[in-house]
DNA sequence: GCCAACGTTGGC
DNA sequence: GCCAACGTTGGC
């Protein structure tokens, strides 16, 4: 079983908005290494909800994969904002998962507070010009990540 | 198949 | 709103 980090701007789709759907289609990724990295995913695989271009950036939450990817559907939706002409429906391009709602964290884990834990350096998250939507979390950054949000790490 | 131009992302 | 980073496009 893997980790994933799913990230998005509230605006456009908020970790409230999937607690209160429990499960949604991640559509709209348009990026190849995020939607190779769907591609991977497996039933039961966890993320961390993320929230981006806000004041305080930060995880908020878990979700979990329940369906393995599948075509996404917006890349067909002719004048909608992801519509892709080359990609045909026996021939798609775009891929996404579906996930659910699992947990909201007691305390959101910042960015910087990410930045801030000497054990994170090195997670896709924090790189230099990282901005991919959908990227793999190590399980060790995973349980650190949990142990902020808990609040009990040193 | 190179690479400059362009568009987008996302933290600040 | 700025701008660095970087993926994508398209001319050659």
């Amino acid at each position: 079983m893997r980790y994933w980090l799913f990230k998005t701007e509230p605006s456009a789709f908020s970790f409230e908005q999937l607690e209160k759907d429990r499960t949604t289609p991640w559509t709209g990724v348009r990026n190849f290494q995020a939607r190779n990295n769907m591609m991977e995913m497996k039933l039961g695989d966890l993320g961390l909800f993320y929230h981006s271009s806000i004041a305080e950036p930060a995880a908020i939450g878990i979700c979990r994969v329940v369906r393995e990817a599948y075509a996404d559907f917006s890349q067909f939706e002719r004048g909608g904002d992801y519509f892709d002409g080359r990609a045909k429906p026996d021939k798609p391009i775009w891929m996404m998962v579906d996930v659910e709602f699992v947990e909201r964290f007691a305390r959101p884990v910042t960015l910087s507070q990410m930045r801030g834990d000497p054990r994170l350096v090195g997670m896709a998250l924090l790189k230099r010009g990282q901005r991919l939507s959908v990227q793999p979390v190590m399980p060790h950054e995973w349980k650190i990540v949990l142990q902020l949000a808990e609040g009990t790490a040193s």
